[in-house]
DNA sequence: TCGTTATTTAGTAATATAACATAATATTGC
DNA sequence: GCAATATTATGTTATATTACTAAATAACGA
């Protein structure tokens, strides 16, 4: 029998929430193998407003997926687990099938 | 140099965003190693209306995590690949430090 | 066939998200 | 200190999501 407790996923959904962006999901991906990039550089690729992906990045480090660290004038954003690229390979793959 | 390509990551974003919800992380979860549960189960363990629970099912079913067969009355669903759970457990384990 | 049970579909209202413009903040170089 | 640059915060509007009610469909048993 089946039970559900209140709370139960909600802090893991967040998690997955946040990688339910097409521009979320492109950022991590940047972001592999330990390779940091400031803001402007997600700005000039994606083509979207300063503000738009600066929020974006707030919800993947209100998640808890990335770290930031300013140096000079710029802000540098990292990964904070590279295993979660594992599991994106893992949905690309599926997809590409 | 960073390049975004249009609709790059849209489709695997889909997965994660369907995901992303605690009813349906959870329901992925009960469907664990091949496990089948039909609607009624679900309803009855979360305590929300049927059409809700549904309607979730649909969201994992258009973003094929899931698959659905129908027996007698019943609908039963289950996971397409059971190695999504090693997924979500990766990040549960990652929330519990 | 008729009613009951299991489920989906359609329509609706409240809330959340996305992208934007603009204002505010912080760091650097002059 | 002041201007320029990089970024975040705030407020706004359009769109999407969530959970609901009620109606529709499908399978079964009397």
């Amino acid at each position: 029998m089946l039970v559900y407790e209140k709370n139960c996923c909600k802090r893991e959904a967040e998690v997955f929430k946040a990688l339910g962006h097409p521009i979320r999901l492109w950022i991590v991906r940047q972001l592999a193998d330990g390779a940091e990039h400031c803001v402007c550089e997600f700005v000039d690729a994606v083509g979207v407003k300063f503000a738009t992906i600066s929020q974006h990045l707030t919800v993947l480090r209100n998640a808890g997926i990335i770290s930031n660290d300013k140096r000079g004038k710029q802000m540098y954003y990292r990964l904070n687990c590279p295993c979660i690229l594992n599991m994106i390979d893992c949905i690309a793959q599926k997809q590409d099938e």
